[in-house]
DNA sequence: CTAATTTTGTACCTGTCATTCAAATATGTT
DNA sequence: AACATATTTGAATGACAGGTACAAAATTAG
């Protein structure tokens, strides 16, 4: 009952991602938005209610893609040691390959909204935990493997490697080239 | 000649870099500024001619400060590990103390501006090269301490180290107890 | 075919943004 | 004292932010 949507709203929040993404929350008009997505005002509004509203929806939509995308590669076949150095090495590959230079959206949203929206951080907070659960696992299999130390804690080496991918993110938005990004993988693989 | 000035330049981008630094460049608002710093907005615009110069000069603030309170932490007396352990721990007190949970205002600014502001970017880049620098000296003088093994790479060492810094100051922005970077920390420390 | 429902585009609104300006005020110079 | 210079305040500015109102258009249930 009632008109159909011109649009596709899923399409719709992929687009706001990709605006919010790139220009982070402030810096995103409304215009920006509808210029983006290809829709009017009106229609923005009416299935979004707000900007705030709708970078919500753009950020769990991130979240969705990213998660599956970094645990799909840690599940890979081969040994954990090699799938962590993989998974490093694509994230260097995806950030520099991004010719914006966006960055993780997580962590822009974290250093940008943080000290204000306390919503958004309690869901940027549960996707960096998200992600420390994944890398404990992954580390967990390599100690059952005999590959990694049994004595280390895991919990910690999980959250260790969590901060430096965190910390390789913000880096690769100012890296002029790729050496530095590529030390920071050594040096981590090196001290796993 | 001329009336002089009735505040102190130095005092006023102080307060400045204290404003950008929780909430970020865009949702800066000039009146913000001028209610922090006690002046009006024709002497703000005056003094600083623009919202973004005086965030160039809030930045410059910025790193002069921090640069000068993390390489006087990292000169102590003590062995090379144990002064990087001190700097590490006092990031996390520092950090964890700060009510407003600012993190590092060079991440910030990386997060927020490095898609939109060569200049700044540029700015960033180098007082992350500083800090890596200062990583790399303390960690060669651990090497030739026999502290840390010397057939480690020290400049891929402190590149890693930067990373975990860098990734730190942003869970310290979201995280809800010290837990997490007290792991880090170790698991950093542990490893190196 | 109509009634009911929803979307859409345009126009509009209020408030604020970043900046400028005029006038008043305070100093140094002659 | 008169003047030139520099700074202060706070009002004024044009542009745009974020969001709303509304009538016309599109769809489906009955």
């Amino acid at each position: 009952m009632g008109r159909p949507k011109q649009f596709d709203p899923d399409v719709a929040v992929e687009r706001a991602m990709s605006v919010f993404w790139r220009k982070g929350y402030a810096a995103t008009t409304p215009q920006d938005l509808v210029d983006e997505i290809g829709i009017g005002k009106g229609s923005l509004y009416n299935a979004f209610g707000s900007k705030h509203a709708l970078f919500e929806r753009a950020l769990l939509r991130y979240r969705d893609s990213q998660a599956a995308w970094l645990e799909e590669l840690l599940d890979h076949p081969g040994s954990a040691k090699d799938r962590l150095r993989g998974a490093l090495e694509a994230l260097v590959e995806l950030d520099l390959g991004d010719p914006d230079r966006r960055g993780c959206m997580a962590v822009n949203t974290a250093a940008e909204l943080a000290t204000s929206d306390a919503g958004t951080t309690d869901t940027v907070r549960k996707m960096f935990a998200r992600t420390e659960s994944a890398f404990r696992v992954t580390i967990e299999e390599g100690q059952r493997a005999g590959e990694i130390a049994g004595g280390r804690d895991a919990a910690a080496t999980a959250a260790w490697l969590l901060a430096t991918v965190i910390g390789m993110r913000v880096l690769a938005k100012t890296a002029e080239d790729a050496t530095q990004l590529r030390r920071v993988v050594d040096a981590a693989m090196a001290s796993l």
